[in-house]
DNA sequence: TCTCTTGCCGAAACCGGTTTCGGAGGTTTC
DNA sequence: GAAACCTCCGAAACCGGTTTCGGCAAGAGA
């Protein structure tokens, strides 16, 4: 067996690096000594700092990560462990969150490693294969769960980390947020002052973190216009389209359809153009809809989706920031963000046309019509 | 200014891995001999050879990549620069690639660096630096344009590559791709043998090869059909619902419109559900659509799409196949693949009912009706 | 039997950094 | 004025690998 080609820059100009070495020679010191002016050492004259940082910027000198690496454990690399499914691969905001971290993380002169896996467990081999590896120095954690075994994980490894999300157990977590909950609470609030009195609400994903919030805030909306909290109100968790008219059907045909809902995830609001067109009823008159997460299909409805609309590229950019501070030692409890969502005032949402009743009456005729077995 | 706090392992158990080092003392061999073994060093005595691969397997010994590069320059990542515009970052099958690329690169112990750039001259940049600091060794293309920039530019640093997609001049490339144009080709002739004899086509994104080669196999289709080709069939790009919409309109107010059209990009033949409906023409009996992607919307349409569909995850993971294979030193001629895409025979295409004079009509009476000016 | 290869491994330099240690020179203290 | 103390930098070890070089022992050729 002979040996591997060793590729070399086949002859072209070499572009040499600067490395410390020509740094020191370039400053008359040693490279121990330039390292320890560059990393801040108490035992470095002021000046010779400012000489030292001015000739690496005049030079262009920046250190490499690996070879620091393999000394300090540290590759400036944050890592991002995505979970995707068989087949729910689609998700609208991915290529615009990976944009902000990567571009905070740029700023840094970091990197951003990314690896994907097929469920938890998957998940945890990958974290801890990664960190190992020094691949990243860092998580973060897109989707938190109620309870979320990423994190018990890290924290056992005494890796730094931040959630994107909060948790139900929050100590020693930093995070950023959205604050959903918010959201779903002034939702309530628009669509009371419409008039709107039997206002029901679809549950996001189950499990996980921001679906209790959001479900929270639907009912902290409910308590400040003085509403009482019905469970016939309220359906179960739907995540896309399909599942969001399945809920909305099961809304409309209790006894006392709501004529208001509000969707804690936009795919499943999608679901309620569906199940309307499929009953006679018009989006944003005979039922109005306020959802969240801004997706741009949403703009493109009839009658267009009012909606909160997320930035997930500074949602990407936030994190960032925080997991490189947290890993540069800074404290969790000092690591913590939480901004508010964007009201899209579009036009899924009005003063409502008809009553529970004349909506009730509707859907039963509906039924009729159809031949339905319920 | 005083001294970071360095972060040690917290006295908690220090799971220290085995280094070089280790297996030499437990091999009585020295590093260098084991490094040279493990390696496929000529100088080494098969029998030696293969006790240290089995040392290193009982004791679990893994190089660390970072340790390896600071000598070799080379870290065992793939690098991935993705365009994201302002506001196009709705990709629907980034996830689905992401993870076939880093599933394939986690099996042969190989990580994935992502960055994101705005433009091209940042892409540039971008892969610069990531050589520059040997955090990606080679980097996967997507979304190659006819003539790439991204592949003088690495020509000329001597940086391997694999691309997605072909381009105008493959010298020296390596890549993977579907082969969209055949799909096309398929398209016409299963048209064709419905009985439509008017089929139009909707172009792909404007620079990017994909497009050249599904608009030369919808010509081919045409020529094996004996069909001549048209004009006045042929619109303009469209890549998202908007323009779809608006390109199938032009096509249909043609003086002889088609009473089928094929579209480069599932996006948007979405469109023509909205120019259709708001022509009072039903797709799939009326107008027949036929596309190419597999976007999972397509599935949820009345009626559902009829396309084309790529298995992304397994483009990502035979691209990081490729590219591992082309880093170490395999010829870019030996690394080129095509696959072909899915057909998925769904209900939005089917005999024609109207002929193209008959669809002309009704194009002619909604335009009256809705007192537009073209 | 003596030289010339050849096969095979140890020793040591090297890669680009970080970190420890010690000591020269100037200041302060008594 | 000597001892004690800082301040600040050089020297060298170190991290975990790779690669070069040289030399020993066994086999081949004369």
């Amino acid at each position: 067996m002979s040996k591997v080609p060793s590729t070399r820059p086949s002859g072209s100009r070499v572009r040499k690096r600067v490395t410390i070495d020509d740094l020191a020679s370039y400053l008359c010191l040693t490279k121990g000594t330039v390292s320890r002016a560059l990393n801040d050492y108490p035992d470095i004259a002021e000046r010779t700092r400012r000489r030292v940082r001015k000739a690496a910027e005049t030079l262009g000198y920046q250190p490499m990560a690996h070879a620091q690496a393999i000394r300090t454990g540290r590759v400036r690399a944050l890592g991002l462990v995505l979970e995707v499914g068989e087949h729910d691969g689609s998700r609208p905001f991915l290529a615009e969150f990976l944009a902000g971290v990567s571009q905070r993380a740029a700023t840094e002169g970091w990197t951003l490693t990314l690896t994907t896996a097929a469920n938890t467990a998957d998940t945890l081999r990958q974290m801890k294969s990664l960190r190992e590896e020094n691949k990243a120095d860092g998580f973060i954690l897109p989707r938190t769960r109620i309870t979320d075994a990423r994190i018990n994980f890290l924290h056992r490894e005494d890796v730094p980390f931040v959630i994107y999300g909060r948790t139900q157990d929050p100590s020693g977590c930093a995070w950023y947020d959205v604050a959903g909950e918010d959201a779903m609470r002034d939702a309530v609030r628009a669509l009371y002052k419409l008039g709107h009195r039997r206002i029901g609400f679809v549950r996001g994903g189950t499990g996980l973190n921001y679906s209790i919030l959001r479900h929270d805030g639907y009912l902290a909306g409910l308590a400040e216009c003085g509403l009482t909290p019905d469970p016939s109100l309220v359906a179960e968790a739907a995540v896309n389209r399909a599942d969001g008219a399945a809920q909305t059907m099961t809304l409309l045909r209790t006894a006392q359809p709501p004529t208001a809902v509000v969707f804690a995830v936009d795919r499943a609001a999608l679901g309620a153009y569906v199940a309307a067109q499929s009953l006679g009823l018009q989006i944003g008159r005979d039922l109005s809809v306020i959802s969240y997460d801004g997706i741009p299909e949403g703009a493109l409805m009839q009658p267009p989706l009012t909606t909160f609309s997320v930035d997930s590229r500074h949602a990407g950019s936030r994190l960032a920031d925080l997991l490189i501070r947290r890993i540069r030692g800074e404290e969790p409890t000092e690591l913590r963000e939480i901004s508010s969502a964007q009201f899209l005032d579009r036009s899924s949402h009005g003063t409502p046309a008809l009553t529970s009743q004349q909506i009730a009456a509707k859907v039963r005729a509906n039924h009729i019509l159809m031949g339905g077995t319920k």
